[in-house]
DNA sequence: GTTCATTTGCAATTTTGTTTCATTGGAGCA
DNA sequence: TGCTCCAATGAAACAAAATTGCAAATGAAC
């Protein structure tokens, strides 16, 4: 379902390109350009290929969760009793569709998801895990942390 | 160190071009305008105010770690032996200055911090938790959980 | 009903993004 | 060496979008 990588070749123009969209996609191309040594039609030349590699997933505003009332961020591990293809991937498209759910990965170790959650209280969390967890009759246990800081929040690759 | 909320007050309109720009920041405010019945002008006014009242945080390019040869992300739960105001700080400072922490949350639950972890393989992971947490002797445990799949990933909010 | 503050749309202006095109700098090869 | 071919570049022209100025509309307080 998801684009594959075609191992792409990224030089240090590209990667430099790429250090400062991650951090602000609004700056002007020729400002890019001014900063990495290239004409501001390279810079976009380049942006362009990159996000028809995929490279470059998306861009977006990042908003705060609180600004809409959403301010309660929570973790979930959850574990599965049956861990079946098919099971495991009615999972990944159940907690997919979730609105609440930000961030959903499928991991080895004490747990078989991982979940990220954004709701308005505890109350539509308690909702949330009726809905989600209770009513799943193959989600065995889940564990739930509540976020009292979120210390470091984005998406941000390391360059190398 | 973050800068306070507001409490904006924010209206159908802000809703609607929220819902825009987290999901494509590049909608030129003509298409945005068109969507929710309002002149380019006027949504480039919504969304410069919003920019300053912090309700829109950043605007990013979204890059896929394996084009970077990123390719493993990782968990980790945290927990900490003295959990002292001061001990607090300087983990999340610590945390937060890791360039391959992409995540940060300071929890409540069965662990203290909650962290997703971006590297280019399991030796680099090792090296980073002798550097972290063994190097560290307020860590008391941590738990790590392996990515297979990142199933959904994003810092989309709930537009309500 | 009047006033005041806010927000809007339109039009002009400025900035930015995009395309065109001639040129440069190699890589491969006779 | 001298040659062609290819990919990537920068300058300039061009198109599109963002931004600003301003008058009109809206709505709340009095």
């Amino acid at each position: 379902m998801r684009s594959p990588i075609h191992q792409p070749h990224l030089d240090d123009f590209d990667r430099k390109i790429l250090a400062i969209l991650q951090r602000d996609n609004m700056t002007p191309q020729r400002t890019i350009g001014d900063a990495v040594n290239l004409s501001a039609p390279a810079v976009q030349r380049r942006i362009k290929r990159m996000r028809e590699e995929g490279v470059i997933r998306a861009d977006v505003s990042i908003i705060e969760p609180q600004a809409l009332g959403q301010s309660i961020t929570i973790f979930v591990e959850v574990e599965v009793i049956s861990e079946t293809a098919e099971q495991i991937e009615q999972a990944k498209t159940e907690f997919a569709a979730a609105a609440e759910i930000q961030q959903c990965y499928y991991v080895t170790g004490e747990a078989d998801f991982i979940l990220v959650i954004i709701v308005p209280s505890m109350a539509d969390y308690e909702a949330l895990t009726r809905r989600l967890f209770f009513g799943n009759n193959n989600v065995k246990r889940f564990r739930t942390f509540v976020a009292m800081d979120r210390v470091k929040v984005g998406l941000g690759v390391p360059v190398g």
